[in-house]
DNA sequence: CCTTGACCTGGAGTCCACTCCAGGTTATAT
DNA sequence: ATATAACCTGGAGTGGACTCCAGGTCAAGG
């Protein structure tokens, strides 16, 4: 069986470096992945789509333990699939309500950043007022309460 | 001045630890913190709303560095609210692309857990069948593949 | 007077997720 | 024959973000 991608190839396709491989492959988020004769890791297309769904998971912020139960899941056969989908169910839900947070945040970001310009607007025309009527620039300055 | 919140006051309405808050203003995310007559801190409400903007750009994802950079514009009084504008802008956009991303890994995950319970329905079907022709579950289990 | 509770400081420890060695093997090119 | 490249292993190191700890101060209550 000389067939299978090397872990360069598998670390150029999914962004992942050769050390992160292993990493994975030695806290049991990938089975042992198998050997050609000298002993090189050949990963085979399974491994591949697995890995993918790792990543997805991960991006989602999954933790590395839940990830870890998961593979051992997974390892069981057949008889977890039921346990695996409550746990991507479960994950789901979690990542939606992360989503609604995050929407949340970007709210009050456009807010912040809308206070900033006027802000920005106050000080020009401070500054251009003060240039007019010769007020220091320490004053004016010392007139912002840099209230954010 | 002895007005303004204790630290554990501050801990229980931003949900940060104490040693958290002690630790931000270690990095200089805040500034040095009013003290009362003992040593003890002494929040205003204005730390308060800073402490808030805080947690939402962490929420978020900004990495530490750059939030301790903005930090140090703020302390730079409002000649410097343009570039800190730009950044949360920056930062925004960046928000944005993550949370796109998110969606894609969302929709993949719904996918996949399609998949499994597809794949569920198979099973129990192969189990019942194995139990109408008396197949042994160790068969029915290798005839799994467990392909993804 | 003594304890208790809330705080203080500087520094060490932890967890996560990698990332980087050092030293060794094997296959291929010059 | 040897050098280069691509791998291998076990283990150490890193960076971020806390979190915990030892030892100390201070004010109020019994």
């Amino acid at each position: 069986m000389e067939t299978g991608l090397t872990i360069q190839q598998v670390a150029q396709q999914t962004g992942l470096s050769i050390d992160t491989l292993r990493y994975y492959e030695r806290i049991g988020l990938l089975e042992p992945i198998g050997r050609a004769q000298n002993g090189h890791r050949r990963y085979t297309q399974h491994d591949l789509a697995w890995i993918d769904l790792l990543i997805r998971l991960r991006n989602t912020g999954m933790p590395r333990a839940e990830m870890v139960r998961f593979a051992q899941l997974r390892r069981q056969g057949s008889a977890t699939l039921t346990e695996r989908r409550l746990m991507l169910e479960q994950h789901q839900r979690s990542l939606e309500r992360h989503m609604q947070e995050l929407e949340q945040h970007m709210a009050e970001l456009q807010q912040k950043i809308a206070r900033i310009k006027e802000r920005e607007e106050q000080r020009d025309a401070a500054s251009h007022a003060a240039h007019d009527f010769g007020q220091s620039e320490a004053a004016v300055v010392a007139s912002d309460p840099e209230t954010t």
